[in-house]
Order: structure tokens, then C-alpha cells, then sequence
DNA sequence: TTGTAAGCGTTATCAG
DNA sequence: CTGATAACGCTTACAA
């Protein structure tokens, strides 16, 4: 593989001259230039990010943590700051943390050791102060999840706000009896306490409580829909409608009704999250909360590369507009 | 950062036997052994892989090259690799090409220089000559997408008789008029070559020609699809069934369908292609293809592992089988 | 069993 | 404007 010194003895000139033609240095004369130039192309010559990042050189590749790539939320997200990154000269690379804690550590350590300048995390596995203590090797920016008492940059959207809209729909639609999913596992902290709020805060502007026997934790698939349904057919007492926390979760809930033979929403009323592909698909299409995932996408990375060229943030909190999405599940 | 030279500092051995203690040489007494591990902890030493790549080492790192994230297909099948990379100790880098030569060039030098050792390419954008030049630098495997003429190792399943499995399944259900939607572009090569093969080979079996009226190329995505059904309801010779070569299409044609008040399959039976999450939760369920997902992200990631060994491969091109998974839209 | 020193490909510093 | 040189962190002959 050409290197750098393949180039300069082609040209007769200097590493250093040809590393400053690489780097676009001023002060240099326009023929050796040009001779750098047509050497490179001849020799097919790339640059070693290897030897770059060594030097401690940038690497315009930012990286990005997700749970899970096959949750379509996650993988449009990375779409969209995709986009933006080639648009600014970055590459995205993209790693699944799997929920594992090791595997989110293996990430961070990419940005200790310079393979990428920064990081995006749209979830979180470890402590606040081990990922705070990562800020020391380059930015990392929260997008989607947050931990509430870390001051790292957050771009999300008002996830209690959020609940309340889906919640006060269902209520003004006249249903009064709201079961609710939940995928956090009594978390003190991020989106799912922010969305718990925002479900009581509606509940209480009706003077509902919360009936504790309707509401199901750590659900997040498809399956965990079906699973939700079939509790709630063997109810005594069941809700007429359902907050489910997750576009998939509500696909599960109207297959396995569809399988029981209840009609949505004239049996349950459900109310998905995130407006996915599938909500939009499936009979009845669903009735959901649309995140600003482009928008999500768009603003996280130009957070970071602002972050990355040292510019100041005007805010370190993005906080987006979700919108409510009624179509016939409701 | 606390590089090698500190761990030595702090225990008053060498670099080299430092490094000897990391890549598990034999030779090292245990006490010195241990006194590095431990200063290797205490110290919170990872080691610095632009540095070791510089030394021409292995990163315990393969790239897999996808050309949209957000087609489950592809999102399953590097969860697939994920999994099997993982177990293996093994670290996979995800990239999307986004179908653009440039941006797969760009992942190819990565191979270049050495940030991941291997590549599994799930689509190929550049010519066969440009990617063959690359295997210079570490083993690369195709999955999914082939050239025919290249014999770099593939694994993939056997597309024509796949289509074949689809198009006879509409022939034996009773259809005579089947329209057909491919995404390649009269191609000359690769999978989609192979099910015009497949899609001509069963028509044979029936004497049926091919409608080049009902032929439908370049076409991938939900909207596509819609726009298909569009094209179909206004013919006026209409086909009785679709091969749509996607469940994305046949999801399209689908709704589309239903928009247009018309009966699916009574009206227009659709096949889909993958099995996607989708074509169970669409009404009518899809009948559709399924691709042996997991198996090909498994077996791909074991050829490159053992490519990366130097084993030798007992064959270089696997060849899986896919399934008809028939539900209501036939 | 351990240490010394060279070198991987870059770029920054300093000197012209 | 250009060139020599050191340094980044690591591994590997070679020597001891």
C-alpha cells in the first residue's frame, strides 16, 4: 500500500511537503502541489487513519451507540444523522450496544483511543460518572435517552409532554379506564419517569388514579403485545384503552385482539408510540405519537460537530415537539 | 491516557515485557505477569488499537457494509452477525452504503488500512475489478448480493429457486396472470438475474409468457409498491396475482389496494419476498419468502472468521435454501 | 525470561 | 515556501 513517502520520493519532495499538500496547509507553491496531487492519484494513495489518529489527528467519523438496530426507531435515527454526517464530510459508525453494559464500555473505549472524535449515545447501560468520565476523550451527546442529573448535551423530545398528549386523547375520546406499558423497570430517571409523569398529570386532570393492576413494565416487542392482551382478556375488570409505550407493543396488543376476536378500538383502545412504518400498515392503522426522528437525527449531529470545531452550544438541552398521530385504533 | 510506557513505568519492567504480558506470550514468569495485570488495572490501560494497527495487527474487528439500515432485512441480518461475531470475541462495525459508489469506497479503505481486518459486503455498488483489488488487504465475503463472475467466497440463498417456489405457488393456487416486480434494473447480474431466472422458469412449467406489460424494475419500497397497485387498477387488462419481489412492495401494493376498495387476494393475490415483521401484522397476512436470515448472518460471519485464520474453506460458496411461509394474500 | 531499539505512517516543530 | 527530525503507542527482532 502507497504511503506517504511512496509519494514524496516520486516527487522528489519532502514528507513534510506532501503531508501539508494533504492537509491543505497554505504556503505552498501551486506546481508542487499539483505534482502532489498527481502522484497521489497515480499511486492510488490514501491516507493511514491509523498513523493520523496516532498523531492524534481527527478522524471525521463520529460514532453511534444504539440498543438495538432492528428497533426501526433506532436504525431511521441513525438514518437521519447519517445523512447529515456525509453532508458535513463525517462517517457514522454505528455499533449495537445490545443493552449489554460491556459492549457500551467497548464503545466508549473507541473514543478514548481516538477511532472516533465523538459520540452519540441514543441509549445508556452504564453509570452517569463512567460515561461522564469518557467526556475526557472527546463530546459525547445524548440523543433520545438521558440521565436527568448529568450535564451533557441532550437532544430528546418531551417525553412527558409526550404521555400527556397520548393520554388526554384517550381521555377526551371519553375512555376513562387507561391501562399503561411502561419498558423502564421503575427507573428514577430518563424518559420512561418523564413519560410516567406526563400519564399521571392527564389522569389527574380528569381526577383518575391510576389503577396499579393496569399497568405493565418492562415491555418492549411485539410479543410483549401479545402477552399484554392476553392479561388483560383474562381481566375481571378491564381497561377500555391502552397507553402502550411503543408502536411494536401496540402491533402485538391488535394482532392477539384480532386473534381473540375483540374489536379495536370499540373493545380496547390503543394508542402506539413513535408512528412507525407498521402503524400505518396495520388494520386498524394505529393511532400514535410521532417523534421528530429526522429532526432528532438532524440536531444531534450538528450538536456534536458544533462540539467537535469547539464553537460554543447555545443550548446543551434540544428539547423537540412530538406530535399526536389519530388514525383508527382510537 | 496511560499508555503502554506508564504500565512499564509503574512496574519497572520493559515496554516489551508489557507487551508480551498483553498478547499472551509464553515466557513470562508469573510474577511479572501478575504485577503487570495488576498495573494494567489500576492503571485502567487499554491499549491503543491506531497504534497496534500501525504495527500491522489484527483489530478483532469485521465491517459489514449494508446499503439501508433501515431495511429490516438488513437491520436482522447484521443482528444476526452481531450475535455469532460477539461469542467469537469479535467487534462488527456497521456501515450503510447508502447504494453509492463513493460511499462504499470509503468503507473499502477502512479495509485498506487495516481498521477492520475482514469485510461481509450485503450489497455491491462498485465494479467486481475495484472490490477484488481490495481483498489484498484482508478477506472479503459477500452476502446476500454476488457477482457472478467473481469468485470471492458468497453466502446467499438460492434466488431462482426462490422466485421459482413463489411463482409456482401462485400457478398452483390457480393465477394465470402474474405481474412481477424486481428491483434490479435489467441487470446482468447478481440475485435479481437469478429470480427473472427463477419467475421464467416456473411460467415454463405452466407454458405462460411473460407480460412484459405486467413487469414492473427498480422497484423497492412501500411507495413503490402503492405505485404499482396504482399503475395495475388502471390497465386495462389487469393481472390476477404479483410476485413483488419485497415485503415492503407487497405491504404497498396492499394498502394501496385497500384504498382503492379492492379484495386481496380475490381481486389480486400478492406474494411478498423475506418474511418480514410486517407480513404477519398486515391484513391480509403476506404470503411471502422467507429468507434464512439468521443462518446467513451465522454462516457469513464463520467463513470470515476462519478466513481470518487462514483455515481453509471447505466451500467457498454456501448456498442456503429459503421457505414459503403461506399465509392470506394468495 | 527480559531488555534495547527499530520501525509502522503521520504531522508538528524548528530551522532554513 | 520547503526539509529534517522527533514523536504518537505499540510489537518484534535481536541481544543478553
Amino acid at each position: 500500500m502507497a504511503t506517504i513517502s511512496d509519494v514524496a520520493e516520486k516527487t522528489g519532495l519532502s514528507k513534510a511537503t506532501v503531508s501539508r499538500v494533504i492537509n491543505n496547509h497554505p504556503y505552498i507553491s501551486k506546481e508542487k502541489r499539483e505534482l502532489v496531487y498527481k502522484a497521489m492519484e497515480e499511486l492510488g494513495y490514501q491516507p493511514n487513519p491509523s498513523a493520523r489518529r496516532l498523531r492524534g489527528q481527527l478522524t471525521n467519523t463520529i460514532g453511534v451507540i444504539v440498543p438495538r438496530i432492528v428497533n426501526p426507531f433506532f436504525s431511521y435515527l441513525v438514518d437521519a444523522m447519517e445523512q447529515v454526517a456525509y453532508e458535513n464530510n463525517y462517517q457514522v459508525l454505528m455499533f449495537q450496544s445490545d443493552e449489554k453494559k460491556d459492549k457500551e464500555l467497548y464503545f466508549l473505549n473507541l473514543l478514548k483511543t481516538k477511532q472516533v472524535d465523538g459520540l452519540i449515545m441514543t441509549s445508556i447501560e452504564n453509570d452517569r460518572e463512567v460515561i461522564e468520565s469518557y467526556t475526557e476523550y472527546g463530546p459525547i451527546l445524548f440523543c433520545n435517552e438521558y440521565k436527568s442529573r448529568s450535564d451533557l448535551p441532550v437532544v430528546r423530545v418531551d417525553q412527558a409532554e409526550a404521555a400527556y398528549l397520548g393520554t388526554k386523547h384517550l381521555l377526551d375520546r371519553g375512555y376513562r379506564k387507561i391501562a399503561y406499558c411502561t419498558g423502564g423497570l421503575f427507573v428514577e430517571d430518563g424518559k420512561d419517569k418523564d413519560r410516567n409523569v406526563g400519564f399521571q398529570k392527564a389522569l389527574n386532570d380528569y381526577n383518575i388514579n391510576v389503577n396499579t393492576g393496569w399497568v405493565f413494565v418492562n415491555k418492549h416487542t411485539i410479543e410483549d403485545g401479545k402477552h399484554v392482551m392476553k392479561q388483560i382478556a383474562e381481566m375481571r375488570e378491564r381497561p377500555d384503552a391502552i397507553f402502550t409505550g411503543s408502536d411494536e407493543i401496540a402491533a402485538g396488543v391488535l394482532m392477539e385482539a384480532k386473534a381473540l376476536g375483540m374489536k379495536i378500538p370499540e373493545d380496547l383502545a390503543v394508542i402506539g408510540f413513535d408512528d412507525q412504518p407498521i402503524a400505518e400498515m396495520i388494520d386498524p392503522a394505529l393511532t400514535t405519537i410521532r417523534q421528530p426522528i429526522k429532526e432528532m437525527g438532524t440536531e444531534s449531529v450538528g450538536m456534536l460537530l458544533r462540539l467537535l470545531k469547539n464553537h460554543p452550544l447555545e443550548q446543551k438541552h434540544q428539547e423537540l415537539s412530538v406530535e399526536l398521530v389519530v388514525r383508527s385504533s382510537t
